[in-house]
DNA sequence: CCGATACTGGACTCGAGCGGTCCTATATTA
DNA sequence: TAATATAGGACCGCTCGAGTCCAGTATCGG
């Protein structure tokens, strides 16, 4: 448990495309990659793949070019997009409890009294660190680490 | 997102009260705690909390005591139960995604050509060792880290 | 300027899984 | 023996995620 949603999981496969250089012998290397050539690569369904491009275009993790020959491609290199932006971007806030500040429908009705309420606030900032510290680039190719640390 | 189970999150709660030396004035401090008193004292519905508690005795991080004067009480001490154990016996295995190893009943039909299916592998085992680095004892009270480490 | 392409935004349906309840059996003790 | 309290599991309603679909808009080639 603790699962990640499919479309995070699949939005991070999709997302593993951008990074190989040359991966369809009929297509360019620099060119923008459509949500039909994508969804056909990784063999999901298409309208399913467009909602997850959509998304992530949306949060600023890849941009868009309409009209013929358009598609999307990454923002930013993929060493600057972290798995939480990923995540947050495909299923929202990163929160372990329904009682984080973050969220804004808190519907908890324990959180005057509870016991553990601010103690698990801390374990949302340890889960979203953790994904905070994995870059794309480092989750699909572990050699890639460019910036040591 | 990646949201707890409430019988997780309730689970913590429940166990939080194990620890202070003497929370009820007409109850004793080493007695064993019933399903009825906990859910009292967390004021949560009582066939949930009995519910919660079987499953962590099952798991090992519980003991029991039927009879009148029965109930539970911790099987070991606080600092020695991480929340992995914790969340592990409520809601299952820990994986992020459903082609984990330690999974049963994989139904992904991406397995043999995921190209991210190995690395996110990898991601399971940092949220695992996660959420095993925190103890029950130290999530409640950060000042009792014990074991300094 | 027209038509094909491809993204944009959101509504919609369906099914699995979760939250929550309840009942019967068993162990313990007064 | 009666009262207490856990053990185990069946059961159900409802939410939410997975997946589809469509009307709208931007862009490009001809
Ligand atoms: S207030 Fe307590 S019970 Fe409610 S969501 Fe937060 S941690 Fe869980
Ligand atoms: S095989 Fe790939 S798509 Fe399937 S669950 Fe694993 S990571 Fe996700």
């Amino acid at each position: 448990m603790l699962r990640l949603s499919k479309q995070a999981d699949y939005g991070i496969v999709l997302l593993s495309y951008f990074l190989e250089p040359d991966s369809a012998p009929g297509t360019g290397n620099g060119m923008p990659r459509s949500a039909r050539d994508l969804a056909q690569l990784a063999e999901l369904p298409a309208p399913m793949v467009s909602k997850i491009l959509k998304h992530l275009t949306r949060a600023g993790i890849l941009t868009s070019q309409r009209g013929s020959h358009g598609g999307y491609h990454l923002a930013r290199p993929a060493t600057e997009i972290s798995l939480a932006s990923i995540v947050t971007a495909l299923e929202g806030e990163i929160a372990v409890t329904e009682c984080s500040p973050l969220l804004t429908d808190r519907t908890c009705s324990h959180e005057s009294h509870c016991p553990v309420r601010t103690p698990l606030q801390r374990l949302d900032s340890i889960v979203r660190r953790a994904l905070d510290g994995v870059s794309l680039a480092e989750l699909v190719e572990p050699t890639t680490h460019r910036n040591a640390s």
